[in-house]
DNA sequence: ACAGTCGTGAACGATTGGGTTAACTATTTC
DNA sequence: GAAATAGTTAACCCAATCGTTCACGACTGT
């Protein structure tokens, strides 16, 4: 019972690839541009550019008139599955009962 | 520049800890009946609630009857600053520029 | 007072994850 | 064809992390 938001919040656990992710915000960027603009090394990047890809974040295209260099977009799908996640999760609180269930643990009984 | 949602994915990238938060939407859970449902022992259950307890996605509150146990309880605030760095980030699709700028990197010159 | 329960803390071992340097491939440029 | 560039892969090192077991302090019930 896995999940679809686990790789994603895995993937974004790490401070430069939520970097990354909040760079492409901007727009979308060539692999070496971001490794500078994080002031990583480019090998490091390349991992993390491929855990991103991996785990659906973000996608790469090959440039036309280069074919060495390779851009990196943000995907859609795994920002909304993981909004959608959160949004369950504050639902706990919109929801009528919670303060009964806020104090359904206090008033059990010692030994049930 | 450290965001505020950094520790939040910190904490919620562990399969566990991210178990813990699905269980805690039902009702608040004492410390042994989360380590107990989660399968794991009580001095690491014992361990990922302080760090869901650091990072202020629960609090912990004492038993009136009963000094011994915790009780454990979601807390909002890090999921609606979570959903608000998703929903940044979402916007980026609905940004009126988006093919724009999606193609801007293609439209680059060569040697800029 | 004593035995049992709840939860935490400490020490150990194993695994994972990220950074670095050094090749290596593919492509472009002259 | 030779040199330069873009990016990835590979091999290694280091630090952080997670789980386990054992011990402890706090509290409870008889």
């Amino acid at each position: 019972m896995k999940s679809s938001v686990d790789g994603t919040l895995a993937a974004l656990a790490d401070p430069t690839r939520r970097g990354v992710v909040d760079l492409l915000r901007e727009r979308p960027y060539r692999a070496s541009e971001i490794a500078d603009a994080m002031a990583t090394s480019r090998p490091a990047m390349s991992r993390h550019l491929r855990v991103l890809r991996k785990t659906g974040l973000v996608e790469e295209r090959e440039l036309p008139e280069d074919a060495r260099v390779r851009v990196y977009q943000l995907r859609q799908k795994p920002f909304t599955e993981l909004r959608s996640w959160v949004e369950e999760v504050e639902a706990f609180w919109s929801d009528q009962l919670q303060a009964f269930k806020a104090h359904a643990e206090q008033r059990r009984p010692r030994r049930p």
